[in-house]
DNA sequence: TTAATTTGCTAAATCGTTTAAGAAAGCAAC
DNA sequence: GTTGCTTTCTTAAACGATTTAGCAAATTAA
C-alpha cells in the first residue's frame, strides 16, 4: 500500500552520478569534499524537484543519533510539567531536534521501561523527573554515554546535571510574607510524600517561624488521590482544632484547591477571613474569588536551563563537570495574603 | 564515549550460530522456523545471560515501522488534550506503541513541518487536531499510506476517521437544561474562531430556543488570548445592555474562566444570582464557589475511539471504509445552574 | 620529462536488523 | 544408489543513508 519513497540511490542512478556524491551535496558538504559547482548545482536541483526527504532513520542507524530528546515526568497532564514540556519542545524544535513527552507516574518499573525503549530507539538525551528507586539506571544511562539531564528532584549523591527550584528559599519567602503581612499564626499543609522538594519547603517554613520565635501549626495529608475524603476530613478537625490559626500556606497547588474547597464548605467566609498562600502557582488562582496569592515556578527559566544543559552535553559529550541549578520562584501577591484585604 | 552494545553479529559470533538464527530466536519464531530446542535454548540463554537490547532503529529500517504513534494537537499543555494524551499513551503502551505528543499551535506551517519529519521518521499513524489550511497535507499523507485519524475538528469533504464531540446535541442537552431549571433569558457568550465545533455549539442554543420561542443574548469575543483587556470590555458591556439576562453559557470553559472573573468584579453577587454553564468541563469548576456547571467532553471514551481507530487502521491496512465517531458528553450540574441554589 | 599534488569523483564498507532462498545431513523408499 | 523429503541451519541481499579509502585525470612543480 505504502508508496516507495526516492532513496539515495534512486537518486545517484536517475543523475548517473554516485549515491556518495549526492550524500555530500544532500548535507551540503559537496565544496569542502571537491565537488565540482556545476555538478553540485546539478544536483541540487534535481533533489528539490523530486521533494526529496532522506529517511531520518537511515541516517540515524548510521551516525548513532535520532535528534531526539526524551521528556519523561511524573504526569504529561500535569500542568506545571506540560508547561515546562512545552517550552522545552520550542527551543527543541529551534534546533532540530524532536521532544518524546511520556509519563512515568512516579513508578520506578514504567521508568525503567520507558529508558529502556528509548535507548533501544538511539534518543540524543533525557530530561527526566526521576521517581523514587530509579537511581542505578539513571546512573547506568549517564554511563552508557547518553545526556541525563535531571529537573525538580535530584538524586543524592548522583554527579548529574540537575535543574530544581530552591523550595528552601522560596518556603522561606513564602512564610515571611505572611508574617509581613501581619499574619502570626502561620499553618502550613502539606503532604505525606518522601521527596525533597517537600522537605525543603517544610524546613523553609520551620526556620522563618523559629527565627521569629513563632508557633508552628502543621498538618500532613495522605498523597494518595483516592483519600480526597479523608483529606478532606483532616483539614475540618486541623481547622476546628486551631481556631487561632490566621493563615495557611499550602505545600502545593493541588493541596490548595482542594483545600480551599473544603473551607469554603466549612464556612463560606473562612477563606476571605485567613491568609492564604500557595506554593506553585495555577491559573485557578486568577480566577477565584478571592485571587489566590501563591509562590510560582520559573517556568520559562526552567525549561530554558534544561535545554540549554542538554544541548550543552549533547555537544559536548564527555564533559566531566556536572551543573547543579537552583532556581529561584516568584511570589505572586494576590488578594488571599493581604491582610488588608482579608481584614474588609 | 559511548559503548557499543553487542549486536546480533556480536551474539552469532560468540554463539558459532547465523545472525539467521539468533534473529529467529529473539523474535520467537524458533520454533515455526525449524529451529531445534536445543538451540533455541542455548540462543536463549545467551540472550537472557547478557541482557541483550535489539536495535530498534535498524529493526525499524528493515520493517519499515516504528510503533510510534504521533498525536499532534493544537497545544501539548491544554488540559484537555493532555488529559486525552494520557489516555492514548496508555493504551498504546499496551499494544506495544510510544506516542509523540506534538503542539501544531494551530498553525498550518508548523503542522506541515511536523508532518514532515515524523513521516521521515517513518511513524506507524498519526492521530492529529487539524488546524485550518492543512486538508491537502492530510490527503497526501493519507495517501501515501500512513494511518491517520482527525480529533476534535473535521476536515469538510474529505472521508478520513474522525472522533468528534456532538457538539450540536451537546449544545442543545446544554441550553435546555437551563430552561428546564427555570431560566428564560439565556446569554451565549462564544469567541470569533471559524471552526466547526463553534458553529455547532451555536446553532445548538439557537435551536432551542426557537423551539421555546425565546429570544437570543449573544456576544461573540476576540479568540486571541492578547485581547484579554477588550473582551472583559465587551462582558461588562454586554452585562450592562442586557440586564434583564438570567443566565450565561459559555461557549468554552477558557471563555468560562475569564467570564467568571469579570463577573465577579462587575458585582460579587453577580454570579451568584446568574445562572452559568460551561462547555467542556474543568477541574476549576469543581474547586469555585458557587461550583460551576459544565458540559464535559467524554476524555476516555475519545482517547479510546481514537487508539480503537488507529490500531484497526495499522493492522487493517488499506481498509476503504471511514468511521466518523460523533460522541456525546456529559452534563455535570453543579451548583452555578441549579435556580434553587441561585436563587437562595 | 617525470614526479608530486590537486581535483573530482566513486566503490564499497558500515550501521544492526529481517528474511528469501538455499544447502547439508539424515532418513525412507524404490 | 539414486531420488525425494525433512529437519536444521546458513548465506547473502535487503532497508537507506554516511563515510573511508582510493582511483584516474588534470595540474603544478622540479
Amino acid at each position: 500500500m505504502k508508496k516507495k519513497r526516492p532513496s539515495l540511490r534512486d537518486i545517484a542512478d536517475a543523475l548517473n552520478v554516485s549515491t556518495t556524491t549526492v550524500s555530500f551535496v544532500l548535507n551540503g558538504i559537496g565544496k569542502e569534499k571537491k565537488i565540482s559547482d556545476q555538478l553540485i548545482e546539478r544536483v541540487e536541483n534535481y533533489l528539490k524537484e523530486i521533494d526529496y526527504k532522506p529517511n531520518l532513520l537511515a541516517r540515524s542507524l548510521r551516525t548513532g543519533n535520532s535528534q531526539i530528546i526524551v521528556f519523561m515526568v511524573e504526569d504529561v497532564s500535569n500542568h506545571f510539567f506540560s508547561k515546562v514540556g512545552r517550552v522545552i519542545e520550542d527551543i527543541s524544535y529551534k534546533n532540530d531536534y524532536r521532544v518524546l513527552f511520556c509519563s512515568t507516574e512516579n513508578d520506578a518499573k514504567r521508568t525503567r521501561e520507558h529508558i529502556e525503549v528509548f535507548t533501544e530507539r538511539q534518543v540524543d538525551g533525557f530530561i527526566i523527573v526521576p521517581p523514587p528507586g530509579i537511581k542505578k539506571e539513571i546512573e547506568t544511562l549517564q554511563e552508557s554515554g547518553v545526556p541525563v539531564v535531571l529537573f525538580d528532584r535530584k538524586i543524592e549523591g548522583l554527579p548529574i546535571d540537575t535543574v530544581l527550584l530552591n523550595n528552601y528559599k522560596g518556603a522561606r519567602q513564602t512564610t515571611r510574607h505572611l508574617i509581613d503581612q501581619g499574619f502570626n499564626k502561620i499553618a502550613f499543609i502539606t503532604i505525606d510524600l518522601d521527596q525533597n522538594q517537600m522537605h525543603d519547603r517544610l524546613n523553609g517554613y520551620k526556620s522563618v517561624l523559629k527565627e521569629e520565635g513563632l508557633d508552628e501549626y502543621m498538618l500532613t495529608l495522605p498523597y494518595d488521590t483516592e483519600r480526597v475524603a479523608e483529606s478532606r476530613k483532616k483539614i475540618r478537625e486541623f481547622v476546628a482544632a486551631n481556631p487561632q490559626i490566621d493563615s495557611i500556606f499550602f505545600a502545593t497547588n493541588y493541596l490548595s484547591q482542594s483545600g480551599l474547597k473544603t473551607l469554603h464548605q466549612i464556612d463560606s467566609n473562612l477563606v476571605s477571613n485567613l491568609g492564604i498562600i500557595s506554593f506553585d502557582d495555577s491559573s485557578f488562582f486568577e480566577m477565584y474569588a478571592p485571587t489566590i496569592s501563591a509562590y510560582a515556578q520559573p517556568i520559562d527559566q526552567m525549561g530554558r536551563e534544561l535545554m540549554r544543559l542538554m544541548l550543552d552535553r549533547i555537544k559536548n559529550d564527555g564533559k566531566e563537570s556536572f551543573e547543579n541549578i537552583s532556581l529561584d520562584g516568584e511570589l505572586i501577591v494576590r488578594e488571599s495574603s493581604l491582610k488588608k484585604y482579608t481584614r474588609l
